[in-house]
DNA sequence: GCGTTATTGAGATTGAACAACCATTGCTAA
DNA sequence: TTAGCAATGGTTGTTCAATCTCAATAACGC
């Protein structure tokens, strides 16, 4: 007997399934709640790093703030952190010119693009 | 009497004029130490601090590693970090057609490119 | 010089994210 | 069913960056 498949687990994956956005430990706490009263945020970690070490979400690292986590395998993507609401949005990939930027010697193997501003729902209550 | 100039100031000054590359506090202190033994991690953030008020700095923010700060008022550029010896380092600038990738309704304020990979000494040294 | 007081350095302290601990709970394979 | 043990949840411990404390030091106006 190696792996358990329990109720807690069951809700956190949904969790992800059912989100277009990538989430915090806190949101994803919140959200597993919901279903499951009583979740602990030890739970919430080590799900977390189950999945992730599974390789079934990516984590998304944004300057100066907490990971977030996301289902793995999306198409090439970058995020959009709005500064107001503190909630990160997947936003369409593209693919620059990023080889012409990149120093003689220097070997590029990865690249985040983070744009920061706000999102739809606090643009219009500040507007 | 307000503000003082001290030889510890001084010598972080002058370690942000002569490097051409975004620094750690922990790069500072040890930069900062060469010409001023002694030198402590207090007045590191303490003098950083100043000078970011003084919007003599900026800092720079890179996903999931404490701030870097260089000198203030440079041109457009983005930054490339090093996988293997952890420094950051200055790429030219572009501008790519962000305002594209924006969602409809969503305001952008600001954003951040990084490059990851291996910088030309690194990249040599483990051919 | 001298005295005032801004500044420093060393260590203690905080705060946040996360891992570890452990008694209890609840899958699951006979 | 039920025994065995993986998993949980509440808490404490750990780690690291950054700030605070405070006695000692050193700018600088006079």
């Amino acid at each position: 007997m190696t792996q358990r498949s329990t109720r807690q687990r069951e809700v956190i994956r949904d969790v992800f399934r059912t989100s277009d956005r990538p989430l915090s430990t806190q949101e994803v706490l919140h959200a597993a709640q919901v279903h499951k009263p009583g979740l602990g945020i030890a739970t919430v970690y080590r799900t977390i790093k189950l999945l992730s070490a599974a390789g079934w979400i990516d984590t998304v690292r944004l300057p100066g703030l907490p990971p977030r986590y996301e289902l793995a395998g999306r198409p090439h993507h970058h995020h959009f952190y709005c500064n107001h609401c503190g909630r990160a949005f997947e936003v369409p990939g593209s693919q620059p010119l990023l080889d012409a930027l990149v120093p003689s010697g220097f070997v590029l193997e990865h690249h985040d693009l983070v744009l920061y501003g706000r999102c739809a729902t606090c643009a219009l209550a500040t507007a």
